[in-house]
DNA sequence: AATCCAAATGGAAATCGTTTTCATACTACT
DNA sequence: AGTAGTATGAAAACGATTTCCATTTGGATT
């Protein structure tokens, strides 16, 4: 008659997230760009004052990645940023320097060439990093007339 | 009749490398992998107490990245590494996750597809990350027999 | 409902690569 | 020699992330 454990069952095993990834990913899912840990933060305190301390957010998005439900994308300036993937996908991103607006690319480019990169030099392939960075269309023409 | 001045020529512009760099450059010549700063810095205070200090390190490598005689790989574990590169070019890399090896990729992935991405998103590229995470043959191999 | 155990949480302190600061040493040109 | 602009070094500052550790919470057991 009581509802069902919120973070899980222990004898079937069954595993539900815990309060701060649900915090988090309901965080992420309001974003429509990559996000860092801080900012997630930042957010969710901002609309509750009792939101999961930095800490937790931390460790929540730790465990999203592993379930492989979010992504962290390295965009090379010491600050991991975070965003929602089709679970159990990836994929990589032209990041646009000036707007900082990030272009998904619904094709990953190593994916077509783990075989010939297995064949050739007998690597095992566990995973990768891609990403391009640059200016959006937008940013690009706004450059051209500015001059 | 006196040297040439060793920093370069105001006059013609000439433009030669610090002492700094030039210790920084030897450095990398010796190594076979991708080495982070403090290691170089380790290194060169090791064989000469006179060694440039760490700072001048950092400085000296961001010189000879923008030089192009050096790249700067980001290996997602927050520790920058460098290595030489063919001036001007650049390389990617398939990098051992468990004897830290790094094998150069001979071709650029990206290259081919500048043009598409281009035409397709109108975007233009700047730069770009491309590493693979791995094991290499023999690591790969060995993780089998251990098994 | 009372109790116990394991997992989750929060805040403060610690880490650690990198950058800044600022005073000093060097170099090139006059 | 004199001066201005660089290069350099050590120490302090930075900032994202992790670690510590004490507390709370949730789920199972009685």
């Amino acid at each position: 008659m009581t509802l069902e454990a919120p973070y899980g069952n222990r004898k079937t095993g069954e595993q539900r997230l815990t309060k701060g990834c649900r915090r988090v990913l309901a965080a992420l899912e309001q974003m429509d760009n990559l996000t860092s840990a801080q900012d997630i933060h930042g957010m969710l305190r901002q609309s509750a004052p009792e939101a999961p301390g930095l800490t937790t957010v931390y460790r929540s998005l730790d465990s999203l990645v592993a379930l492989g439900l979010v992504q962290s994308v390295d965009i090379g300036d010491g600050e991991k940023r975070y965003e929602l993937v089709v679970p159990g996908e990836h994929h990589h991103h032209l990041i646009c320097q000036h707007c900082r607006a990030s272009i998904h690319l619904d094709e990953c480019l190593v994916a077509n060439l783990e075989q010939s990169i297995m064949s050739q030099y007998g690597f095992v392939i566990r995973h990768h990093v891609l990403e391009v960075f640059g200016l959006c269309a937008n940013c690009a023409e706004m450059e051209m007339t500015t001059k």
